[in-house]
DNA sequence: TACTCTCATGTTAGCGCTCTCACAATGAGG
DNA sequence: CCTCATTGTGAGAGCGCTAACATGAGAGTA
């Protein structure tokens, strides 16, 4: 076979006009049924497949939803990512994925220039820093977006995990546990979802009572390890810790380990997001759990309703869960604090 | 502005024709600077960017690869998944990712399918197994093709790490210790990468007069665990595991945490990739490090001189390296064997 | 029988771009 | 001053498809 088949070729073979095959292909409703059947022979004779160039050239509709996705070694944003592809596929749509460096508004710059470049129905943000985020509603007016994982704007919608409550939830549970002194590390400052958490430890904390005691942080293990020499440094150490994710407390916990601290019995540890290795580490990592897969079905939901009627804006929120595993414990009245 | 502009209102505003707007486009030579400085002022003040389907229509070229990946919790695929977007975007291309379900063929043909409808350019299929890649294979012909992390086939390039290689270095290094009893937990039977490290344990094991003592695996951190139960059941566990993936070894080491026996005064752990946590497991640990930056990297580039000139078929190798950290340590004279 | 009305299909235009070809303008050589 | 190569620009076709409109066959009504 020389050249792809074309619309025309599968109207010749099948004995009718061009308009017809077109009909078949978008499932129009005044069809004879033996039309039809002859048309779909002569489309599986041909392997025959639509050109969407041309389609979209036409429809101006490319099907294709494009995702800014922070480029990073978390794991958090490519599940999600995994789980938008799944879900777009399930209904026609593909996504183009665009990953920058959180690091470097060159980066941004770049990474909005491709999408706008490209044909797509639809953007969504992944975890992106709010100032990124609204680059990204600047450039793309006119356009449907969906924000996850960051601090929702007024115009468009945005998918999140209740981060407040899950820090509160974390926060809590190490107050249940009789602990008083907790520290909390948080995620890189400009980020929605730190912020999110913060606030969820201090109001906790605040309920309680209790000092917040707060350093800042990203959300890198070897950032998680630098804090925790720089916590032992301190003539002081906390009972327990809460970090923004998990792997800022695989890192505290290496520094903790190499200092002879023993995690849960010095010092108690929960993370946040629940990745994979969590449960497998030693010890398994109390953590607040998140619905990756939940988070991407959702965003794509929106965005495909807001592609096809476009309705009101809406935020939606998916609820965390504490999972209580080895690293909490508590507290022992003669440990904790104390160098 | 109501609408977007096209080439004629470039043209028109800069009073040439849409001819000369598309050869300031394309880059064209015979061009004076003076019209092309008019037509760039027009582009600039018009916000125009070219419509990519009406392009793709007429060179029948999308700039778009597809990638075939493996759905997996894994951070292998995924970091190289980023690096084959980011330097595709280098070079003007975009991506578009497909994550199909390792144990579901349905998924398989879906992923294919959808992959077939896209006009891609090219397709890349990352860490598949054989059976799926050559099942690609059939479905592309005449599309360029290239294999990362899976069997070479004769008819398209590929570019993996050596995974024999990384399998001797892991096994060599144990032998090195003065471990005899060396067991290896394979990665998923049908899987290319897996089988490779399986000939490089089992060369280095027969090398030295030993026997090699395999258990087949897939990648997961519970299938580790499972395992880690399965050895210590026995009356006898080996000195030394090799696991053909860190996930792996994260799982068995839980397994035996939980069985009192430690790594690596007991037993000795070495993994396979390098994943970001390996480093702040505890015990931190050893491992064969592949650069999966520099793998997404060559496939992209490989692709895209296969798509200038198509030249030879070439099937490239990278190279590993052994990072010896905590988990491993020399056989002790009256510890390793017997339970 | 003539008329409308529906259903099924065909005809035509045009989406925005690049390509081929034709042509105008310039300048060198006889 | 004419010819001819060289360079810059324009006109027109067509990529494969869908949407709007046009047509024709048959059914229903008066």
């Amino acid at each position: 076979m020389s050249k792809r088949a074309n619309i025309y070729d599968v109207a010749e073979r099948a004995g009718v006009s061009h308009q017809t095959v077109s009909r078949v292909l978008n499932n129009h409703s005044s069809l004879k049924p033996a039309t039809r059947e002859k048309v779909e022979k002569a489309i599986a004779e041909l392997h025959y497949r639509p050109n969407q160039a041309a389609r979209q050239l036409v429809t101006s509709q490319s099907r294709i939803i494009g995702i800014l996705i922070a480029g990073t070694e978390l794991y958090g944003p490519w599940a999600i990512l995994n789980a938008m592809e799944q879900e777009a596929r399930n209904e026609g749509y593909s996504v183009i994925s665009i990953s920058v460096l959180l690091d470097s508004p060159d980066s941004w710059r770049e990474g909005i220039d491709q999408l706008r470049n490209l044909n797509i129905d639809g953007a969504i943000t992944i975890a992106l820093p709010n100032a990124l985020v609204r680059e990204v509603e600047k450039s793309f007016i006119g356009t449907t977006i969906v924000i996850v994982d960051a601090e929702p704007g007024a115009k468009f919608d945005a998918v999140n995990l209740d981060n407040q409550l899950g820090g509160a939830l974390a926060t809590q549970h190490l107050i249940d546990l009789g602990h008083t002194e907790i520290m909390h590390i948080t995620g890189p400052v400009g980020g929605y979802e730190g912020t999110m958490r913060r606030k969820g430890y201090e109001s906790a904390m605040i309920a309680s009572k209790l000092k917040p005691d707060v350093i800042e942080g990203d959300w890198s293990l070897s950032t998680g390890y630098e804090i925790g020499k720089r916590i032992l440094s301190r003539n002081k150490h906390p009972s327990a810790i809460f970090a923004a994710n998990d792997h800022l407390a695989f890192g505290v916990m290496k520094a903790l380990r190499e200092a002879k601290i023993r995690v849960p019995e010095d010092v108690s540890i929960v993370g946040f997001d629940n990745i994979p290795e969590a449960h497998y580490f030693s010890p398994a990592l109390t953590t607040v759990s998140q619905r990756f897969d939940q988070l991407g079905n959702l965003a794509i939901n929106r965005m495909l309703s807001q592609l096809k009627e476009s309705g009101d804006r809406e935020t939606l929120m998916i609820t965390p869960e504490l999972i209580s595993r080895e690293s909490t414990q508590k507290k022992s009245a003669n440990k904790g604090s104390g160098k």
